[in-house]
DNA sequence: TTTTTTTATGCAATCGTTGTCGGTAACGTT
DNA sequence: AACGTTACCGACAACGATTGCATAAAAAAA
């Protein structure tokens, strides 16, 4: 009483797999009351069709390989919830894989899901990955490829992400209404999509308030901010720098974290000494002490929405596409984190 | 130049396919220089036998499943990192699902996973499951499972728990020390293997020392917590119980977070008003406002023990096998959420 | 009754890989 | 010269499912 396949079936009701085969899937050419017979015994013996066999034949697995940096990130694992919303409703399987931030472990990954004929893939790139030949060689052959959050800059593709550039330019003008000008910019590695875009709306947020833009304010930490040395020599910066920043505009949950953690351990206080304001999607943001403001990214959807991409792109191989860029709007949450103080500065 | 298979290298060369096959494996039977050739064109043409094919013909796929109920929780993105460890080391893939704590899915999500062929399966149950069934069959057809965290009790097989006993113990024992005697206790549904042997430690702890127990301070929240109205009511009852408790220990990150949201929503002051120990695995909990005294879990290392006693399961199928239950030790750090207010109580 | 058409089914190939079996040389042994 | 070994290699089947093609029987048309 294994696991039953056609065989069986075949072989049980002295018929042949093809007659059982297009008994179970209806065909017209199979006489109704031999269908009957099949599907009552197919249905009574739990018959289900090996995937296995199919992917093998049809070249093909229905289901969706995403390749993400962290799970342990509630961006992603949000965003791996609104992939699976639409893949599973629309008839596929996703398969996770994480890079841990890794080049070569983000090449591993690729191959894997590539020779287990994925029939797609959703990526946001690694902190280290500026070689995208894996990715290109792979969609040469025909395979669908959406990226979103951290996506490439020179790749032909669908692509979603948040809108980075909005959210830190109002991100930073907030900080700015607030009356903070010493505004510093922590982010992730110089060479990855949300860093520039962030950037830019960063610096742009001081332009049009006419405030110089200090570059010993900015601050990369590369492998997105898992090396907490890396963060923590940011901070450290930051904090004993000659004209220490009045705030701090963060952009990403480690980042903060570490962030918030340092200062606190060198005795200043939030915001009094040192306003934050974060990009986050922690759902306990608001418990933080203080609470932190934040921008938040719409990660449910943007993996819905790439999911949505990915899956037209699997099904429509044919068709004349014209790829989009989508960006998603974010959203502020002003909490304690980013008031004025009392204190006058300058 | 699409993907290459053995049957290319032998057109190719000249050869059959099954002395590619041969050559590639470096059996015995093939000439030196055959074996070189073949190698060599491999290499060149990066060849990759196809998983699936192997997979279909093995009936294996050297991967191993996980269900587990939700990724977006600390414990488990950490538990998964521990697994991936040892699975990668010893050359299995990962296969992670979500039950999001329905029975429904459960089943679905074991369904597939057999069906893609995992080698074995790594569960931690959701909160609706009490009927087993699906798992003893498979189990009983040979697939391996190893359950870890939520772990059913009649069932034999190798378990991988924290000691939840130990840790609601000494959670619990704390709040006593601190001089509270009111201790309510906020859970996730009863049947679960973790709510009853953190409710044991609970009862335990106030047992030895003498403080009756109040059934009243007890509320379970079924669906592991998910569903935010039960937890909310909950810990309204206990807010508003005519002898409100001083202190809650709360034995999950859902539970712990919604009941300090509630708890500053109603204006109380933790721990003045009311005093918390949580059981999280959440990495900011030092940042929370107040810094959340908890029990941790070991959840990296209960994934990675869990994956160890699969893969033997996987590996040596024969051998006669004492399925053990494994308790790893938890962590109590102590912080403001549950230090003695200067209010003096009773 | 014979021929044609329809209906229902089976055969065999296919996907990529490996195990079983068998075969063919080249060599050594008597 | 006859036979046995050894070293190498290929054909075939199998894993589970699908599908184009062939074909049997039955029904319809001639």
């Amino acid at each position: 009483m294994g696991i039953i396949t056609i065989k069986d079936i075949a072989k049980a009701l002295n018929l042949s797999t093809s007659t059982v085969s297009r008994a179970l899937r209806g065909s017209y050419e199979i006489n109704a009351e031999t269908k009957r017979l099949v599907m009552e015994y197919a249905e009574r013996m739990n018959y289900r069709p090996n995937p296995i066999a199919l992917s093998l034949k049809e070249n093909r697995s229905r289901s969706i390989g995403v390749i993400i940096p962290e799970i342990a990130n509630n961006f992603f694992s949000q965003a791996i919830n609104g992939i699976e919303s639409i893949a599973y409703n629309r008839g596929y399987h996703v398969v996770i894989s994480q890079n841990h931030e890794s080049y070569e472990r983000e090449l591993v990954s690729t191959q894997y899901l590539a020779q287990r004929r994925v029939d797609g893939l959703l990526v946001s790139l690694s902190g280290e990955s500026n070689d995208l030949e894996h990715f290109k060689e792979l969609q040469s052959k025909g395979l669908p490829i959406v990226f979103f959050d951290r996506v490439p800059q020179d790749y032909i593709t669908h692509k979603v992400t948040a809108d980075n550039f909005a959210g830190a330019y109002e991100g930073t003008e907030h900080l700015i209404q607030q009356g903070y000008r010493r505004i510093a910019h922590l982010t992730s590695p110089s060479w990855l999509s949300i860093t520039y875009e962030r950037l830019e709306g960063y610096k742009k947020a001081l332009q049009n308030h006419g405030i110089p833009i200090d570059e010993s304010y900015i601050k990369y930490c590369s492998h997105g901010g898992m090396i907490a040395d890396e963060v923590e020599n940011a901070v450290l910066e930051l904090i004993h720098h000659p004209n220490r920043p009045h705030a701090i505009f963060s952009a990403g949950d480690r980042l903060t974290t570490s962030c918030i953690s340092l200062i606190r351990k060198e005795g200043l206080r939030i915001p009094d000494d040192i306003a934050i304001v974060g990009f986050t999607n922690l759902v306990s943001a608001h418990l933080l002490n203080p609470a932190l403001s934040a921008v938040t990214q719409p990660a449910y959807e943007m993996g819905q929405l790439a999911t949505e991409f990915l899956i037209d792109l699997i099904e429509r191989p044919k068709a004349t596409i014209r790829f989009e860029s989508k960006r998603l709007d974010t959203r502020l949450v002003i909490r304690e984190s980013s008031l004025k103080s009392s204190k006058n500065f300058n």
